[in-house]
DNA sequence: GCAGAATATCGTATATTTCCGATGGACAAG
DNA sequence: CTTGTCCATCGGAAATATACGATATTCTGC
């Protein structure tokens, strides 16, 4: 495929984007922010979906490094990793805080 | 397909960010980030895709509501809809707050 | 070792995305 | 009215993503 990202930093933040952008995904990600405490497969019981595809979307969001899986004996816990959402966050700020001000260029 | 959202609010997110997480989506943001003047069809130049590509990615964002389009003569302007990246980058910041603050769970 | 529970992985069918060339519509200049 | 420019839309081909059931794998307890 041809590179159309710029910087490496670029490509990591929609790596991330890619992740969390999945109804899913997305659901799990909150369902782990809202238990400060790591659940474990209780995600298999909270989503509408087989326990495999479960378990994909697990691998998805560990790959790209939003969430950490830890194994504790016969089940697996996962929780967030604070530093992808942290730079989700930042790139965000960067976003929004440049943004066209003119009120509608061409037509003022 | 099965409701996995929650809320509409959730589902509102998950458009938002699949519509940004594509390199080129991305990159085209950041562009007219970059400028805080409208740009038209230079971006066309500045990606590595056929215009018709390039114009199906604007109508993506558009439809999302992440940009907005306005036609200036013979050519369409297009600029940044700073809601959008608010409610993006406010999102984020509910999800960055709460967070695993526990070191291992089960380690400990 | 054996049985059972909790996850991970594999194979695969289906749906979606992505991209392109070709075509069509709107506008300005001549 | 004709031409050229800019952009949107229309098929369609190829790549990718999603989901599932079936099958490993790993650990606990007996």
């Amino acid at each position: 495929m041809k590179p159309i990202a710029q910087s490496d930093d670029e490509a990591k933040t929609v790596a991330l984007l890619r992740a969390i952008a999945h109804p899913a995904r997305f659901r799990i990600v909150k369902l782990l922010a809202a238990r400060d405490t790591c659940v474990c497969g209780d995600l298999v019981d909270a989503l509408p979906l087989a326990q495999s595809t479960v378990s994909e979307h697990l691998k998805v969001l560990k790959d790209a490094g939003i969430i950490r899986g830890t194994i504790s004996g016969p089940n697996t816990c996962y929780c967030l990793e604070p530093a992808a959402l942290a730079w989700l966050e930042r790139e965000f700020g960067a976003l929004g805080s440049a943004c066209c001000g003119a009120p509608g260029g061409p037509l003022a």
